[in-house]
This record gives structure tokens, C-alpha cells and sequence, in this order.
DNA sequence: TGGGACACGTGATCC
DNA sequence: TGGATCACGTGTCCC
């Protein structure tokens, strides 16, 4: 088997440049008959700087190298060939040339593909946000985001004013709307056994305000106190 | 000018199949000598009807015409490479094998990013409808709801109105003031995940007067169903 | 018989 | 120098 070649080269000479001249001229070989080239073999001697002498010691151990290189090189690139032929849909027999074809005008339909699909999704996207004007469901726990200084551990960022007059209070908390606020602030005033005698709450965009008038129960606190109580409870995440 | 080669090739005798195998063994070869490689080249000497005689009768016309053709598949080829780098990103520079192994992987991943950007948008759309049918007064199922029988353990008295609107419910609770209740009503509308837009709450007498207006989060009540929940989380001692 | 497609060996060129 | 990559001409196979 295997077929063996003994291409006997010539040096080849000159520029060689891609010349794609008209080569002609060359009408050695004979059938299965190789013509040694012998020496002599002229053209000019000048310019390019070539190997000069024998290059072409051919039959040696050097090109078996090479010969065996190229051989990888183009194993290795059939096998790319072939698995692009295995991802581009439709294509199979088909030359290589065609399959190159084929893979880019593939590239460039998924491309528009996922463009557009893209597209339609953004849409769908801010259809869903319109339609429910921002819900921000279950968002329960963790979050914990920045607290800006309060030093507290798992705060949130909250306004809170209390004014205390003889045994009742009036509370105003300006927080973020999420994690139901006004749960906390009612379990607040209910632990701290305040009866509440007015409540209101409201909610602007992200911010929920609730305003509370309240009645002492078993303990009175001062402004600060209750204060400091009600940051702690309501601010408290968890 | 230009090189000319003289490939001499051996009718390659058998199947000459990719057979890779190791052709060493022809150690022949001389400086710019060649060599017939006679007949005697073992390997099945039968099979393949070879050209037989002169075929390669080289430098006449017809080769000109083979050169050519070849040198224009190769000259497609090289172009379709070209333009494969051009829709390939990243890819420049980087041999022929690498910027196949390249545009394998590109045309990988295209795929699978067209695959999931079209699920989140059938996800999208899905919401999209879902939202859409249940906008307007959904009123459909339930009616499994059945209460009559309002015989519960530990209930206090009180009166509860639920009227719901598309995704919002307004919400009336009239009750004793004793106990919370307020802290009660606002934990089960976290409970039930149900955002809080207003509420206000409002003490006469023993009595208390809690109105609240909210959104519906994650699930859809009905009218029914809500009125029931709340009736059990708020009226329940513990 | 002729043209298309491919693999091969080889020379050249670049780090 | 040597390894890696390319373009080329050629042999071969298949319609």
C-alpha cells in the first residue's frame, strides 16, 4: 500500500515569487520514469538569496519531518471540516469550498436570529414591567443593601420622627415600601404595647409613609426611647 | 523564474487508501537521483486498475487546464476562509485550523444563546398572557371556595368587606381594638403577599376601623378566598 | 474525455 | 535550526 512518491525537486531557482507566469517550460518526466535533475540546472544564479548549493539533499531525514508535519497540518484541518459539517444543519456531500459558504451565511442567519429574538424579548420585557406597574413580589429576606451609616447591623435606610404629648405619641416612618414596612411598625407598636388609635399608610413610587397616633399602654417612653425602639423593630429585617 | 518541480509519483500500487502507515522501508533515493520504483512493490499487486501506460504524460496541454482549475478551488477556498474570519469575532491573525476550531465554538455558542434568550422569551410571553387574561376581572375559577360555615375555635366578632379590582383589593376590617388587630391585619397581608398601597386605621369608641387598598403580588385571589384568609388570620386569637 | 474535488509532497517563509 | 504554516503543482478518483 501506500503509495511512495519520489519527487526529486529542482532547486527551483530564481524568485519563485507567486509569478503566476506562465510556467510552461518545463516539460520533463517521462511516465513512471523520474529524471534526475542533474546540477546544471542554471537560472540565474543572482539575487534572492537562496540556499544556495544542495537544499534538496531530498531522500534524507529532513523532509521525512516536514512530509510527516504536512501530513498533521492537514489531518488536523480535515477534522476541523469535518466537525464544522457536524454544527452547520443541512450540509452534507457538499465540497469544502460550499461548506465554508454555508457556515458563514449559517453565522449570519443565527446572528439575525438571536438579534431579533432579542429584540422581541426587550419587548415582551417592558410589556410585563408596564403591565405590572413595578411589582416587586416575594423580595423577602436578605437584601440587606447598604444602610449608610445608622451603624446597625441588618438595617434599613428609614426616616422616623416621634413626638410624644402626655401618654400619646404620634409616629411617622418614611421607608422603602419592600418587605411590608407597616407588618413591621403594627408588630412594633403592639411589643411595645402601644395602642394605636390612628394609622394611616401611603405609598409614593418605591416609598411607603405611614403616619400613627398612638396611646401608651402599660410603660411610658420618651420621644428618643421610642424612637430608638421603633428604628431597631421596624428597620430590622429580619 | 519560477520553480519547477518535477513530482515524480509512484502509481502508488494498492488501495492507497488514507493509509497513513508508515511508509518508511523506501530508503532509496539519492541526492537529486530518483528512482523507478519497480514493480515490485508487494503490497496486492492486483486491484485498481491504474492508469496503466503513460498517462501523466506531463507537459502537454492539458495540465495547463488542471493547474489552472486547481489554482482557482484554491484560490474560492481561501476566499471563503477570508470571509469566515470577517463574521468571526476575535479572530485574526490565527491559522487556518484555529479559525475553524474558532467558528465551530462561535457557531456553538450563537446556538446556545439563541436557545436560551428564546426560552426567557417564551417565559416573557407567557407572563405577558397571563397577565393579560387575569387584568381583567377574574372572576373565573374558585368556586371552591364554600365557607357557610363559619364555625371556627378561638374567632372574634368582626366584620370583613374584600372587593377586588383586576390586581388591587380594597380591604374594610371592623372589629374590636383589643389585641392589635392592626398588627394582625398587616402580618397577614404579608402573609398573603399582598403589597400595601394605603391603609389607614382608625379608632371610635371600642371600635376599631382598618381600610386598606393593596396590590396583589405573586398569586391572584378571588373576592371569596381572600375575605376567608384574612377572616381566619386576623380574627384568630391564638 | 474532460472537469471538479481532494490529498499528497515539496519549496518557501516566518518566528 | 527547526517547527509551523502556507501555496503550489501534480496524481488520482469520480461523474
Amino acid at each position: 500500500m501506500l503509495s511512495f512518491t519520489s519527487g526529486v525537486i529542482l532547486p527551483s531557482s530564481g524568485t519563485a515569487k507567486s509569478t503566476v507566469a506562465a510556467d510552461s517550460d518545463h516539460s520533463d518526466i517521462e511516465a513512471s520514469f523520474v529524471r534526475e535533475v542533474d546540477s546544471s540546472r542554471v537560472v540565474e544564479p543572482e539575487k534572492k538569496p537562496r540556499k544556495r548549493g544542495r537544499k534538496p539533499a531530498n531522500g534524507r531525514e529532513e523532509p521525512l519531518n516536514h512530509v510527516e508535519a504536512e501530513r498533521q497540518r492537514r489531518e488536523k484541518l480535515n477534522q476541523r471540516f469535518y466537525a464544522l459539517r457536524a454544527v452547520v444543519p443541512n450540509v452534507s456531500k457538499m465540497d469544502k469550498a460550499s461548506l465554508l459558504g454555508d457556515a458563514i451565511s449559517y453565522i449570519k442567519e443565527l446572528r439575525l436570529k438571536l438579534q431579533s429574538t432579542e429584540s422581541e424579548k426587550d419587548e415582551l420585557q417592558k410589556q410585563v414591567e408596564s403591565l405590572r406597574d413595578q411589582r416587586p413580589p416575594p423580595d423577602n429576606q436578605d437584601l440587606k443593601s447598604s444602610n449608610s451609616s445608622s451603624t446597625n447591623s441588618s438595617q434599613i435606610e428609614m426616616e422616623i420622627e416621634v413626638k410624644i404629648i402626655g401618654w400619646d405619641a404620634m409616629i411617622r416612618i418614611q421607608c422603602s415600601k419592600r418587605n411590608h414596612p407597616a407588618a413591621r411598625l403594627m408588630a412594633a407598636l403592639k411589643e411595645l404595647d402601644l395602642d394605636v388609635h390612628h394609622a394611616s399608610v401611603s405609598v409614593v413610587n418605591e416609598l411607603m409613609i405611614q403616619q400613627a397616633t398612638v396611646k401608651m399602654g402599660s410603660r411610658f417612653y420618651t420621644q428618643e426611647q421610642l424612637r430608638l425602639a421603633l428604628s431597631n423593630k421596624v428597620g430590622d429585617f429580619r
